[in-house]
DNA sequence: CATGAATGAGCATTCATTCAT
DNA sequence: GATGAATGAATGCTCATTCAT
């Protein structure tokens, strides 16, 4: 509990939060992860957060609210330091090669999904139920981490690094890699054995070669 | 709605629906798919239906076996080819690159995925919340797919097609890149403009590059 | 059940019984007299009795008309032998004795009773709930038996074997002996081990001098 | 109304109640008693107690919860007198007949009876049904009051009061006569013109002789 | 700020009953 | 005579939300 507290106060950084405040959203972020967001209901989470259930609703108007509250810190805080960091970074030349960029960006993001898991699950769950969150994904990831991203692509593809296809082609590839390692990792079989450091490295490599073309041998 | 009908009974070969039954099913993987499965009440889907309430409950006990008997037979579908077809053409050299095979695979589950793409939607949300599919998942696509794919990679890695990492890891690769791009395509952003020929094909080609390593350009 | 079977017929032996026209009889007293008439529902009768939902109502319009079918015949053989054979019996003087007409009495209803235990416990438990169950027992019961009682005691008092009190108390006292005898032996505690012989000695014995009064010692 | 709300307080002394759940109690009863249990639907207890439906599972988690709290406080209530006083006073030789015991004992319950006679009407019709009601009442009644109605029963017979036989017999026979009444006089024909001081006495006199055996003259 | 009683609409499910086959 | 699909009202119960304290 008080392993979550810290991420809480974290991820919120702009409210003050009281103390119960702080209980429903830990208890609503695990029950909205283990069993979905309409399946979970307020009574249940003002129980696990050992509060009234009327407290819920003096802090969130609606459950959806609630729901937002969770949510949307984590899309913010998802896309910030590519905004900030990398992007600033790569155009500085700290990156010459992509693979230099990608192992950066999977295991600095890789962190980030570990300590927020089930709010991410929570996220990718609800999406296509509620256009304000889809709303709230493609301002910030879209747009955000999309734009700056093709330019990163244009960039290694005009060094040569990475073959000569459209850049969203790209986005797509390597996000797709990139998420399905994750996905699989951490959602679908989490209780498996993994050799996290072969298996990212292995993840780099199919994407490298993949995006390098026939002549990646060179 | 004719349109469905037909997709209906080749689903549910098994055995014989009334009319009613029919228009439940319909009915329910519309709403379903489109709510969530706990955001959808059985009245609403009743009401779609055209058909009483307790119609519903006279053919599926609970509202949950309704959701099992839309989803179950799309996972037995999904793998019925895998299991047959496929695997033998392969090694009665029918595919003799990986690449055909890849080709093939992806073409012919890509229309399956098109077809059954609502049902497929449900599945994919409503396996994190019922161990109930989560078994059935492991059985079908666990089982059924995962070991013959193994098969297949040591296959064609022994031929040198392919570089010489886990088979599971290879496994991992390709699914994620080709249901990166269904999804992509049919659940993130259907109603972009996509060239479908062209990035079945970019995706196919990332996918051997990935896999061949370093020497791909041999 | 075949044991069951003859009872039926022997109580219902007015009418002509189809075969499933039983097993729905049989089926009906096992569940009501377990969980009462309206916590039984009729589909769980149906499915006891192994027929079809419709078919029950094909003989019988509702619910209560089963109720009323079972409950009836019952009451009517159960004051049958009062009105023939007993009163005959004590006015010819086969029954010197208040004494040898109770045990007669308790003996031969007692048997009754056992053999049509579930239903009588139906009656019992559903006359308060149902008018036209109070009338027919008004009617069987009130009636009938009341008045032959009622005869009986006067007969007896004059004979000097019965105190001079009302009527109507002895018919209370001599049946709330008798049937609070019954209901504690069959219905309370009936996996007890009780000494038939011993306590139904006891019964007669506590009625007739209850009812002698101070003088019973003559 | 007023009248009844003394009542519930005085029987459930141990918890606060707040108005509305007062008025649940009071229409459940009524409608329990006039119905039977599950004849009665929650929404009309709602209806008839004047508040939302959701308030009665507010206080009451299931049906049979509000049941077990309106039925469990009259079995307590019912069996403390015997506890505390009545027996004290026999062993005092408050009473040195037996006659003044039962006399005693009846008029004191008969007024409990009287006040709670829908109450009881629910308790004696759903306990075949109820095995939390059985198991609450062999506590109370059967142990509480049977135990040291045995002693009593074999108080008297050391003092030649009562005939020889086993106490259990007694227990039956006095409890039959005694609630014969009581439920005739109540329940069956509460409307009949009753005369209440006779026909008490005539019930005792009927035990007194009943038990004192062929001796009683003396 | 926090409570928890109260609400009434809504939920999944069951019900007795009907009727075309 | 028997079936079982179909019904729609009703059931016990849960829901998100409100509000007086």
């Amino acid at each position: 509990m008080t392993d979550h507290e810290f991420k809480i106060d974290e991820l919120m950084d702009g409210e003050e939060l009281t103390d119960k405040q702080k209980k429903i959203i830990i208890s609503a972020i695990e029950s909205f992860s283990e069993k979905g967001f309409s399946a979970t209901s307020t009574s249940e989470i003002a129980k696990k957060a050992g509060v009234a259930e009327g407290t819920i609703f003096r802090h969130y108007k609606t459950k959806k609210d609630l729901l937002l509250a969770i949510v949307a810190p984590v899309m913010a805080k998802f896309v910030a330091p590519f905004i900030i960091k990398d992007l600033k970074k790569v155009l500085d030349q700290d990156y010459e090669h992509v693979e230099d960029f990608l192992k950066a960006m999977l295991e600095n993001r890789r962190d980030f999904l570990i300590k927020n898991l089930p709010t991410v699950k929570i996220l990718v769950q609800e999406i296509p139920f509620h256009p304000e969150l889809k709303e709230l994904f493609k301002e910030h990831i879209g747009l955000q981490i999309y734009e700056r991203f093709i330019k990163l692509v244009e960039y290694y593809q005009a060094k040569g690094q990475i073959i000569e296809i459209p850049a969203y082609s790209v986005f797509r590839m390597v996000f797709s890699s990139i998420f399905g390692y994750l996905i699989a990792r951490y959602m679908i079989l989490p209780e498996a054995e993994w050799d996290d450091e072969a298996e990212t490295e292995r993840t780099i490599q199919f994407i490298m070669h993949g995006l390098a073309g026939p002549n990646s041998g060179n």
